[in-house]
DNA sequence: ACCTCCCGCCATGCT
DNA sequence: AGCATGGCGGGAGGT
């Protein structure tokens, strides 16, 4: 049944968008080119990737040399196989038949291991279906035919949306068919994901695997039973109608093991490892920490190498999607032993409610079920209904919701969702690495494909949007971006900032002696949590912006210290009391969404590629800032501001955190989250990457993808901007180009809007139930970590 | 040599 | 039985 059923589905808007002429604009991908003719077999069509031929020619010819020009490899590899010839430059372009090339150039003409990396394989999934679309459309997903559109093995595809299911991103219809919710329900997703971290209490987790680290294989076994109780309880289920999906975090470890897939299922741990970010103050999760605390979760101990091996090997598939997606970035913590990969949250902040701006529900429950036939709905309802009475769930999710909606009562005089802004793009604005150029040049394309497509879209979205979905008009809006886009660019230095915020009244500020060496640190607490904590003295929040760079980027830096530390001002209001001070909260949603205009980013980047040199003395400063921007940021209800401002910061050098005197500062902090475990940061942006935007909040990292980030850097959404992409996926534009020339399409989105049938996307319901049991309060009390230093890099590029 | 992570075999589970 | 899913880990590209 399904199959058929799911056959006839059409997916007009996608078609319409892919294949359409859209190229012109641009890419030459070869993804748009191949056609499908039918939808057909339900089978799985095997390699797609044969299936490529050539495309026509596009007129993207131009845009191509630029692309090469951008790209070194792309270049090399364009020039061998003839880059004109029809086929596309892309990567995907397998196919090219080694034309002209003997053995040995063919090979090589063939797409790079990078070209085949899922990242940018999510990368073109991604750009071809708008970050919010039109629930009003058929936003279905045939995965055959993106297989066969992308040239990849279904299989591919699976690891995709797999991921992207787990964020609630897309949902599953039938066999064989998704249906694209885009990031609608993203920052419920999130939100939710994060509450059911801070219940399962991975912060915790983390820390005391970081102790066990620490303490030499003396294994506290202990620390890990508590992480076992916690963990384990949950058995739950949450079955959520509206849900589209089941399985719902950190819950189902155990359970899992009834379905033996299912505990390991990529899903749960891309939310798993979405939650590490989300409830760890400095959001950053190393890999190892991660793998051991989805796998440790039993018995971290023992772990078994291979085992442990084959879960880093499912992060990185996860970190690529969730790097497209800008929801991470790659960086590097270094710490005694070594450095360490390691991923950096670079999405929106989330406040433990579970909603974003929108949070604050405006549906009623009945309004919900009527919505909810939309799938975007049910995906929204997920979150957001919380209370409802229709779902199953298990009692610790029960538990959780409640906490949540008490917080959300208190929330929701202010609008303060404190969803935030996504920092990351600031700095991805900056940065490009040679190294990954080809990958960028890659994205890039796909994102003028994209682009093309989607601002047509956008529009349509938004006046279907207007209806009955949106109560709140969240950041998807138009306005929201304006917004943002208009917002202030504080020109200010990031040290100075806000980051001393007054406004944290509600919070408790505590003063810290400090140590020998430091001046006084406030640290604001939020009652709730109040735990004690301290902040190195080293820590300043001030920034130097002022290395950044040269001119070039230059002023990205400054819109982007200025978003941070906008953003981080909100923070701290934020995560002092919830429900003050955030003003409107699509404001702070359209921050998320874009920040850059396009334009100006682009001819940055473009700049700071040139001046390269200057990277290193980038990166030093860096370091010196995300060490600061560690303390700085408390996503979640801990702010902790330095009185006074370090010096340290402003040196352009950083592993200034760790002053000896500090441990015990450092010490309490951990504990409290306030800075991760070991954090130092450190970046090195990588070569390419210039200005780095310091962001206060976060530590700044270079993306180690450039493929990605840089993708962000340039996003260019921008004609439309403000239409309803704020969070536009990444758009990745190469750095010297512009909004360009989009094409738009739009037309077509119109047309598409008619009439999808929402079906419901019913998917079993799971089982998962979280069981939060066990967790309480965050408190890290008796935990005790070593302190220890790490400096967090962005990833050399090389 | 290590980090990443592509690739695709093959188990699992649903028709 | 056949096909859709997706766990898994060998092994290769990249640095």
């Amino acid at each position: 049944m399904e199959n058929e059923k799911e056959n006839l589905f059409f997916e007009p808007h996608k078609r319409v968008l892919m294949k359409t002429p859209l190229k012109e604009s641009s890419t030459p991908n070869m993804v748009l080119a191949e056609i499908q003719p039918d939808f057909g077999p339900l089978t799985t069509p095997t390699k797609p990737k044969e299936s490529s031929q050539g495309e026509p020619w596009t007129p993207t010819a131009n845009l191509k040399m630029l692309i090469s020009a951008v790209s070194p490899e792309i270049r090399s590899r364009d020039q061998k196989r003839g880059l004109f010839d029809n086929r596309s430059a892309l990567p995907e372009a397998k196919d090219c038949s080694h034309e002209h090339l003997s053995g040995d150039e063919y090979e090589k003409s063939q797409p790079s291991r990078k070209e085949k990396s899922l990242g940018l394989l999510c990368h073109k999934f991604l750009a071809r279906y708008p970050n919010y679309p039109n629930p009003a459309v058929n936003n279905d997903i045939c995965l055959d035919e993106v297989a066969e559109e992308l040239n990849v093995e279904r299989r591919r595809i699976y690891d995709i949306v797999n991921v992207l299911e787990s964020l609630h991103m897309v949902s599953r219809l039938a066999k064989n068919r998704y249906t694209w919710h885009g990031r609608h329900n993203l920052n419920k997703t999130l939100g939710t994901l994060k509450s059911v971290g801070e219940e399962n209490k991975y912060a915790e987790q983390i820390m005391m695997i970081k102790k066990k680290e620490y303490e030499q294989e003396f294994d506290f076994i202990k620390s890990y039973n508590m992480e076992d109780h916690i963990i384990k309880s949950s058995t739950g289920q949450n079955g959520h109608p509206d849900m589209c999906f089941v399985e719902l975090p950190g819950v189902e470890f155990r359970a899992a093991s009834v379905n033996s897939r299912k505990d390991k299922s990529l899903r749960v741990m891309s939310q798993k490892f979405v939650m590490l970010f989300l409830v760890s103050t400095p959001q950053i999760v190393s890999l190892e920490i991660a793998a051991k605390i989805l796998i440790g979760e039993d018995h971290v101990e023992d772990l078994d190498k291979s085992k442990f091996k084959t879960k880093i090997r499912r992060l990185y598939d996860i970190a690529n999607v969730l790097s497209s997606l800008d929801l991470i970035k790659k960086v590097h913590v270094t710490e005694e032993r070594g450095r360490k990969p390691a991923f950096k949250w670079t999405g929106p902040d989330i406040s433990p409610n579970p909603s974003g701006p929108n949070t604050v529900i405006p549906f009623a429950s009945s309004d919900l079920e009527v919505r909810r036939s939309s799938k975007e709905n049910c995906a929204k309802n997920l979150f957001s209904t919380r209370g409802k009475p229709n779902f199953t769930r298990h009692p610790s999710l029960i538990k959780l919701v409640k906490s949540i909606e008490s917080d959300r009562r208190k929330i929701n005089s202010a609008p303060s969702s404190p969803v935030k802004t996504n920092k990351a793009e600031s700095s991805q604005n900056s940065v490009t690495f040679p190294s990954k150029m080809a990958q960028l040049a890659a994205i890039c394309k796909m994102q003028l494909e994209e682009q093309s497509s989607a601002p047509p879209q956008k529009m349509n979205i938004q006046l279907a949007r207007s209806g009955p979905c949106k109560p709140t008009a969240p950041p998807d809006t138009p306005v929201n971006a304006e917004l943002e886009l208009t917002a202030p660019p504080l020109v200010q230095p990031l040290g100075l900032v806000p980051l001393i915020p007054n406004p944290m009244s509600s919070a408790m500020p505590v003063i810290l002696p400090q140590g020998p060496s430091g001046p006084p640190y406030a640290i604001y607490l939020q009652p709730t949590q109040a735990q004690s904590m301290t902040t190195p003295q080293g820590l300043s929040p001030a920034v130097c912006p002022a290395s950044s760079s040269k001119g070039a980027g230059s002023k990205d830096y400054t819109d982007a210290t200025t978003e941070k530390a906008t953003s981080a001002a909100t923070k701290l209001n934020a995560s002092t009391k919830p429900g003050n001070l955030l003003p409107a909260p699509e404001k702070q949603a359209a921050k998320n969404r874009d920040r850059e205009s396009t334009g100006e980013r682009s001819s940055k980047r473009a700049s700071m590629l040139e001046d390269s040199g200057s990277m290193k003395k980038f990166k030093e400063d860096l370091k010196g800032l995300e060490n600061v921007s560690a303390l700085m940021v408390s996503p979640t209800s801990v702010a902790a501001v330095p009185v006074g401002n370090s010096p340290a910061l402003a040196s352009s050098h950083p592993v200034p955190v760790q002053n000896p005197s500090s441990a015990i500062v450092n010490f309490t902090l951990q504990h409290l989250g306030l800075i991760s475990p070991s954090v130092q940061v450190s970046s090195s942006p990588g070569p390419g990457t210039v200005p780095v935007s310091p962001r206060i909040e976060a530590v700044s990292v270079l993306p180690e993808t450039s493929g990605t980030q840089q993708g962000r850097a340039t996003r260019y959404d921008s004609p439309v901007l403000g239409q309803n992409q704020p969070n536009g996926q990444s758009g990745a534009v190469a750095g010297a180009q512009q909004p360009l020339p989009v094409t738009p399409k739009g037309s077509q989105l119109v047309a598409e809007s008619f009439f999808r049938t929402p079906g419901g996307p019913t998917k079993p319901i799971s089982s998962s139930c979280m069981d939060l049991d066990g967790a309480n309060s965050t408190s890290l009390g008796t935990l005790f970590v070593p302190q220890r230093k790490l400096e967090v890099s962005t990833e050399d590029i090389h």
